[in-house]
DNA sequence: GCAAATCGGAACGATTTGGTCCGATTAGCT
DNA sequence: AGCTAATCGGACCAAATCGTTCCGATTTGC
């Protein structure tokens, strides 16, 4: 239940960026300067992002990187399967993987979903403009 | 936001020892048998729910594991810390350990400690004897 | 006192993760 | 129009964690 570096490091970019006017164009480099992010990293987390669609991206030189939408309509959630994959506590509640030998018999499943669901809930309820602001 | 493939186990296991008479001394390879979780891997976990306190062990012949207390006072959340550690989505929000360059000017450090709550909140609300039930 | 059974901890291999680097692409200037 | 500089995108490699297995320590029951 512990989110990877990676993720973290998206939620502090995606932050600063919210900071900044809407639709300017943002560089890893300025993101990165600005945050603290080593810059390589920023690199590969942002790339992530833009591949998900939270962020656009424009190449050569003047490029960079923008908000996709509104940060109202981001939330932590997003944030986190952009770069972390689906929000599932087991591979069972994935529908694509079935690896678990135990499936079919398994009792705790149904509940386990339960669960997930509200564990998912609660990080879609985190929009990136609250995350942005002072505090 | 996964949880391993042990805490997964765990949660099997103590739902499957939950479903046992109060007070019953069950075995590793009995329950192993009953989920169809490995044994040696069955070992493993019920080692260390048993060192968080949430089982009692006895050694010897006739010895095995019960739970340490009611089912209705054990959480998701117990289950899962005994075998992960503490639920913390990120570094910085556990006490102890300070290896985040960023801390100090961090700006979205408060706001991930509510989400944690948050997540933290949704684990504790399910209890064993509910993870217990038929479905 | 002996033997069987069970827990406890240590060691190994595999998978995932985190970090770094170099090539592809495009705007802006001369 | 060509060139240069700046920026993104993807591939590669080292490190840490996770999962599994095995063997030793301990205790009851005969």
């Amino acid at each position: 239940m512990r989110l990877t570096s990676l993720a973290d490091y998206a939620v502090v970019v995606m932050a600063a960026a919210a900071r900044r006017p809407a639709g300017a164009s943002l560089s890893a480099g300025l993101l990165a300067e600005e945050t603290g992010v080593p810059l390589p990293t920023a690199q590969k987390v942002m790339g992530r992002l833009a591949s998900a669609g939270l962020l656009v991206s424009a190449r050569g030189a003047g490029g960079g990187f923008r908000l996709a939408r509104a940060a109202g309509g981001i939330s932590l959630a997003d944030i986190i399967e952009a770069v972390e994959g689906p929000i599932a506590m087991t591979n069972c509640i994935e529908g694509s993987i079935h690896d678990c030998a135990l499936e079919g018999s398994c009792r705790v499943k149904p509940h386990l979903n339960a669960a997930n669901d509200a564990v998912r809930g609660a990080l879609q309820g985190v929009s990136l403009a609250t995350l942005a602001e002072a505090k």
